[in-house]
DNA sequence: AAAAACATCAACCGCGCAATT
DNA sequence: AAATTGCGCGGTTGATGTTTT
């Protein structure tokens, strides 16, 4: 039986390999019951919780590096990409977002995301849907998180950018499927902690058309956009302060390469 | 200003799997 | 090998906060 009287147990969510390899097994020592024993005589049994509610509390609550607060674009668009790859594998993704819990990114998808789906009276699975994020939101997505990117250096770029963002919505292409604007609510509506002053998708007015046929969603698949972005990235991640592994995922050439792969049929 | 409707999020529940006895 | 126990995951609920009427 595993135990740790720190943070989590088995190979679970959070769980680093490092932290799985300290993790003792087998029968308790004399020096660990002598642990447990003082630990309980100073502190008593203590709460009327099950073991579960207490594992649930520190995880998304107590944890150190815990991230509060709104989901950044960046976040978002990740949770676009792993869920589209994934599917409702929440821990999974939150492995690839340091300091969100599966529990909060289950929350994102099912009030915006899910939300999103009903007000267009599609299923959240369904090919139109799938192609409106990857077509629609997505790209807008990165279309601000370079904004945000460039405004950091320079205004100026800013100002250009989101007349970019402004040029691409074409109100009246040949559709299979339409995307209100009230869609493209989910990207304004849950704003970063460094925000832009871009216009807001919502208040466009103007609808927006899909384009090509791909389908987005290849849950499993490991090839194509999906690995070849996770060989650039995830591979490098681990839980550290600035929330992706001391690497900057969002670099203006990471940026543009994900632009590249969102515009390929695949 | 109050009530109703809506949105968010923390916590609970049940299931399945893995480890242990 | 079978039974038992514990844990982690995903789905769901309910309390609380916020917005709208």
């Amino acid at each position: 039986m595993e135990r740790s009287l720190s943070e989590n147990g088995s190979s679970g969510t959070y769980g680093s390999s490092e932290e799985e390899m300290s993790i003792t097994k087998g029968p308790w020592t004399e020096e660990e019951d002598s642990v447990l024993f003082d630990y309980i005589t100073v502190h008593g049994e203590g709460l009327k919780r099950t073991g579960k509610s207490c594992r649930l509390r520190w995880l998304n609550y107590l944890r150190p590096n815990v991230r509060r607060g709104n989901i950044t674009l960046q976040e978002q668009l990740m949770i676009l990409d792993l869920h589209s790859r994934w599917g409702n594998r929440w821990s999974k993704i939150a492995e690839h977002l340091p300091g969100r819990t599966d529990n909060e990114i289950k929350n994102y998808w099912r009030t915006r995301v899910v939300k999103q789906a009903k007000q267009l009276k599609c299923d959240v699975n369904s090919k139109q849907f799938r192609d409106t994020l990857r077509f629609e939101w997505m790209p807008r997505m990165l279309e601000r998180i370079q904004a945000q990117a460039s405004s950091s250096s320079s205004g100026q770029a800013q100002t250009a950018l989101i007349s970019n963002v402004k040029a691409h919505s074409d109100p009246c292409g040949g559709a299979t499927a339409t995307a209100t604007a009230s869609n493209a609510g989910l990207v304004s509506e849950a704003s970063s902690a460094v925000e832009v002053h871009a216009p807001s998708l919502s208040d466009s007015g103007a609808s927006y058309s899909l384009v090509g046929g791909g389908s987005w969603c290849s849950y499993g698949a490991e090839e194509g956009y999906s690995r070849v972005w996770e060989e650039r990235n995830y591979g490098y991640s681990e839980i550290t302060g600035n929330g992706f592994g001391g690497v900057d995922l969002w670099t203006e050439e990471n940026i543009c390469f994900l632009q590249q792969q969102l515009a390929d049929d695949f």
